[in-house]
DNA sequence: GGGATGTCATTAACTAGTTAACGATAACGC
DNA sequence: GCGTTATCGTTAACTAGTTAATGACATCCC
């Protein structure tokens, strides 16, 4: 059909592919190194912490701390000041496949970007920034915004 | 981390739930209307070529098909002259809902575009190409194909 | 015509997400 | 201090996708 939304639906399944095949080198599954990427900048956040940073719901990050604490890649440790809390701790293993797992992530982006001149790039976030606007409550995660700055 | 691949993320996550929200109103699931949406146009296809033209594996459309006739939306016929095949066709209340259906997936497409000029539309649409076209070995369904036709 | 090969759908086991229900623990009100 | 309420993590049941293994049926070739 050709349509923006089936060619985002298209390009999206793609794209997570393509991550999934590129973390999978380091044995790390597609979505795990989203946690990884949160908890290398804060470990010991909670499952609750984590769940609302990555927008996924809260038991979806409890399974996904399961299988990584299965996988040797954290462990949980219960809040000694709140015993509701469970904190995640990141393994030396996965603090120590940080580099060559960013190095992965900055190989896919210049991949996605390739065939995409520096004024598409920037025309593409604008796009996608609206189109978040527009389905989202919350405003679009601005760390350092992507809106008409042209980074 | 506010960059193309974390937006294109967010992005996709929002467009999906907002689909399924409006087709859910139509008692049917999101992916589930993209079945449909091939077999409206061509009923009795096989498990294996509507996987084929919605890009997912086999089985998860055999799956898929598995739902849909516990859900009224399908039957299984086995092939007469091949016995190997199975052919999905629609129940007439799969059929009774393609109006609504395409009014809620055109309603979608408005929502989603509804920020964006033309313009930025169209360039939307070309930097999604040139994506798709980076990781697939297929090229991506050109039907009247995006390309740079300024359609 | 009958055995090797190919082509289907299906099942199994997994990751990954959802909502709803549950249970333990804090915190508040009195 | 103790019951109510709120806040966590977890579990359960589901949709939806993946790859690998099965099994039924065609087809090819001899």
């Amino acid at each position: 059909m050709s349509e923006v939304i089936a060619l985002f639906t298209r390009a999206s399944k793609l794209l997570r592919g393509a991550a999934d095949r590129a973390v999978s080198q380091h044995g790390v599954r597609l979505g795990q190194n989203l946690v990884l990427e949160v908890l290398w900048e804060s470990d010991g956040l909670t499952p609750g912490e984590v769940a609302q940073r990555l927008h996924v719901s809260t038991p979806a990050m409890v399974q996904a701390a399961t299988r990584m604490e299965a996988a040797g890649l954290l462990t949980r440790r219960r809040d000694p000041d709140d015993a509701r809390l469970v904190r995640l701790y990141l393994t030396e293993h996965a603090r120590s496949i940080r580099e060559p797992m960013q190095a992965a992530r900055a190989e896919l982006h210049r991949r996605a970007t390739a065939r995409l001149s520096p004024d598409e790039l920037r025309h593409l976030r604008s796009a996608l920034t609206k189109i978040i606007q527009e389905f989202a409550e919350d405003p679009p995660d601005e760390d350092h915004a992507a809106e008409d700055s042209q980074g």
